[in-house]
DNA sequence: CTCCTTATTGACAATTATTATCATCTATTA
DNA sequence: TAATAGATGATAATAATTGTCAATAAGGAG
């Protein structure tokens, strides 16, 4: 579904700022964005805009699960777009890059999740830490972090 | 192995904060803790122990993998203590009640990693969210988050 | 046990991140 | 096209985090 109909259907309007953000959450999708990052990539689209009106979309959208929020090592909030493949992440303590990663076990914990208490899950997010493979063939395996 | 054998054989020195922040850790066991509460629980303890003090020792923590950090739904960092049984959380979006969960297949992700990709895997967080059974009770289930 | 060295602390300032306010603008609907 | 209510951007206000530095105190040497 596209974002005007996700907007307009809960009563929130289209605006250029809102799109302009979700293409910006398109083009980089695998690629988790902080504020800032988004903020940037939409002004070169946008000049101008506000990085108030990020704060405010991002929450927005988060709560229409149109983005959903990752979280790295690392304190800043990472948002992602919530489409295409399922996926986690791997992020380098060296290098920091991020791979994806579509292996999910969700189902599995779900079900280990249902015999031992009630709790109703709607929703999970998991990070693997490591080192990527670049990293590892210069040596900074272990250590750095 | 207790945190004044770890401190110092890394060559840091054992101070009061130190303990008194590692005693709150451990006492809240499985409970993941804001800077905050660690600021207040550690101040009842030790008046007048700095907020900057807790900022300092927790990425201190965090480096000797004596605390670890949580990554909740919400913005502000949480820590836990790095002890006893490895552990995921749920969170309950309505009342923000975090339940631990022991059971992890990080084994059989690391398999599958292993199967895809060359990266090297330290280390993982995972978390789950829904609605605990009191909030299901309480027909708080689906809608407010 | 006492002295010395230097890591650590706490107060404070500085910076950065986030949120609130409000006048203006504009997407929507009639 | 006009009316209206939501959205934006500038700014101020607040909160969170980090830097600075003099005073303190932990740990080792003697």
């Amino acid at each position: 579904m596209d974002l005007g109909k996700r907007l307009r259907s809960r009563g929130y309007r289209v605006t250029p700022q809102r799109e302009v953000i979700y293409r910006v959450l398109q083009e980089n999708e695998g690629k988790p964005l902080s504020l800032d990052d988004i903020h940037s990539l939409a002004c070169e689209k946008r000049p101008g805009l506000g990085l108030t009106t990020v704060y405010r979309t991002l929450d927005l959208f988060r709560e229409l699960e149109v983005a959903l929020p990752v979280h790295l090592h690392g304190d800043s909030q990472y948002y992602e777009i919530n489409e295409g493949k399922h996926h986690h992440h791997m992020v380098c303590l060296s290098c920091g890059d991020v791979e994806l990663l579509e292996a999910c076990l969700i189902e599995e914990i779900e079900d280990i999740v249902r015999d031992g208490s009630d709790f109703m899950i709607t929703g999970h997010c998991m990070s693997l830490f490591g080192y990527c493979p670049d990293c590892l063939e210069r040596g900074r395996g272990k250590g750095s972090r």
